[in-house]
DNA sequence: ATATTATATTGGAACGTTCCAATTGGCTGT
DNA sequence: ACAGCCAATTGGAACGTTCCAATATAATAT
């Protein structure tokens, strides 16, 4: 099709001749102006739903200038964190009176820029990104520039100046670590994730942090490195078991790669929670489920959802500060 | 916010005035017609570069009364499938030079429609619905009539007009439970799922269907219906084995409910796939990794992206036919 | 050479809305 | 009764593009 040629346009001037008033009037019905009257606003009302007429956002937008849609640009939605995340920010944005659209970058950066262009043509308010690998600081910063309001979530980019929300991952594994050295454990993995991503330095720093705290000399051969899905998961652990036979506890990049651990765990016959102690970091839905069920650190979606549009609320203010989202230990039986 | 103004746009004019050439031959450019000289097309393409103009889309759609925008309109993101169904309909949509805007109606049939009232104002091209339980045939003709091209998805609505595009749910089941019946068990469950949406009719039947084939006598006891997450797959897999403790095996609604009755299964100690079959459907990743390897009806997101696109191409010849997408058992540890 | 056709290019009108400056109408106070 | 004022309403211009009919240019045939 590449097309979607409706027949012939109900338009302001159609609803205002119906109505009995100008178009000018019908304009400032449908923009919800106070300064008309009452009597007015019923009768154009009145014609709206009688002749079935669609505000024309295109022409509106064109004239004015401005938009409320608002981009949402995820990094990976078959990632169960992204998808509750976008989820969140698409109620969120909506309760503002915006209107959200999001799109899938697959942890593509030219996907990603390919979007994005896209997106400037359809006059979007506003970005939300949760930039992809690699993403280049001066591609943001040319964004900015352009004028268009952009927040990042979940990862950093270094060198962009951009207001940025993102959980507390250093925080959140020395929480998980601390926990885990609690229990006893000494000879402590962490597993998962890839260094091209910000958030994973945070996360691993987190684990050095509470282990030199607790005089543990760091081992390299401890930290794994993966893919960020469930298979990256099972062949960290399955690597890491490989040189260092025993090992009492992991720290997981993720639930999912949590996920993938405990499956490698119980396929060698080991019992997870018992013979090795997991502990996931994001908190997904299934992770109270499964069993043994997960213990993990918990990142509440909404809150991030809450804080973006806070900072989209306020833009003009020219944000560029980092907010971090404080995250929560929750211990079952996993370890 | 609610605005994004931009100081003050590079139009057409300004690139023609760059290159040298008219307006027109500006927007025959953008527009990729044949009949402008290879030499006015580089001059064109040289000062957009150089200017940084922006295409403005608003402006061209009013104008032009086209749009290539697409919605896709999901029941519910937080679904694995769900989500893998939306990013192969988003990568199927822009190889066919269109682009996709992605909405979560969250199984909330008046969040539906508000959001298709919303994006009729955004002038899309045309809608791909997941349709979400209890949506009226009424609404979707309306729809259809007021000229937009409406394509659904995995779900069907009675009484509606419109093009469907939908697994052979009741192929899958009815395979997945001849499989089992082949296995020798007789005592066989059908759980999870729940009667307000088309599909579970369906799948429902291809149960019923081997089993009345293979002379088993249809129990009502043995069907249970319950939520689509997790959470109810454990359950239903709970109150079936209450009310009869001699089930072998379970044909599941879906890879989640699966997930569920796995869950349940392990936590009475009893050993999936071997004390008790399960079969699921869908064929998430997670599936294959799993322990044990969850049986399957494989259903291929892919090609249903791709069938979608192609009606969508096609869509002035009004089809309003159904499609149904082959699937494939996938015999895995679980049966 | 000129007439003919095909090809490239062009300026003005139009799409449906909002903005702006101007007008109308209803009050109040004198 | 009239000036003054505030509130509500209004018509025309403008937003940046594409469409259309017309013109300019190039290529071919006579």
């Amino acid at each position: 099709m590449n097309s979607g040629t409706k027949s012939k346009s109900v338009t302001v001037i159609d609803v205002a001749k119906k109505a009995g008033v100008s178009k000018s009037t019908v304009s400032l019905v449908l923009t919800g102006s106070p300064k008309v009257s009452d009597k007015a606003r019923s009768k154009v009302e009145k014609a709206i739903d009688e002749i079935g007429y669609v505000y024309n956002r295109d022409a509106a937008s064109l004239r004015s200038r401005k938009s409320n849609l608002v981009a949402i640009v995820i990094n990976d939605l078959k990632n169960p964190y992204s998808a509750q995340l976008a989820v969140g920010l698409e109620k969120q944005i909506r309760q503002m009176g915006l209107f959200s659209m999001l799109v899938n970058s697959d942890e593509n950066v030219e996907t990603q820029s390919s979007l994005v262009r896209n997106l400037k043509e359809y006059n979007v308010a506003a970005f939300i990104i949760c930039p992809a690998p690699n993403t280049s600081a001066d591609w943001v910063n040319s964004l900015v520039e352009q004028g268009f309001p952009v927040v990042h979530i979940m990862r950093e980019v270094a060198g962009a100046k951009v207001a940025t929300v993102l959980p507390d991952n250093f925080a959140g594994t020395k929480l998980a670590t601390q926990h885990l050295l609690a229990k006893g454990y000494k000879k402590i993995a962490f597993i998962g994730g890839n260094e091209s991503i910000s958030d994973y330095h945070q996360r691993l720093s987190g684990y050095t942090e509470a282990m030199t705290l607790a005089e543990i000399p760091f081992s390299k051969k401890l930290c794994v490195q993966s893919k960020t899905n469930r298979n990256g998961g099972r062949s960290a652990m399955e690597e890491v078991l490989i040189s260092s036979k025993d090992i009492e506890a992991v720290v997981c990049f993720s639930d999912v790669i949590a996920y993938g651990a405990i499956e490698y765990i119980k396929a060698i016959g080991k019992q997870p929670g018992k013979d090795i102690a997991v502990i996931g970091f994001d908190d997904l839905e299934d992770s109270r489920l499964m069993s043994p069920a997960l213990s993990t650190i918990h990142v509440d979606a909404n809150q991030i959802a809450i804080a973006v549009c806070h900072i989209l609320a306020n833009i003009k203010e020219g944000n560029k500060n980092k907010t971090l989202i404080g995250v929560d230990l929750i211990e079952r039986e996993s370890s």
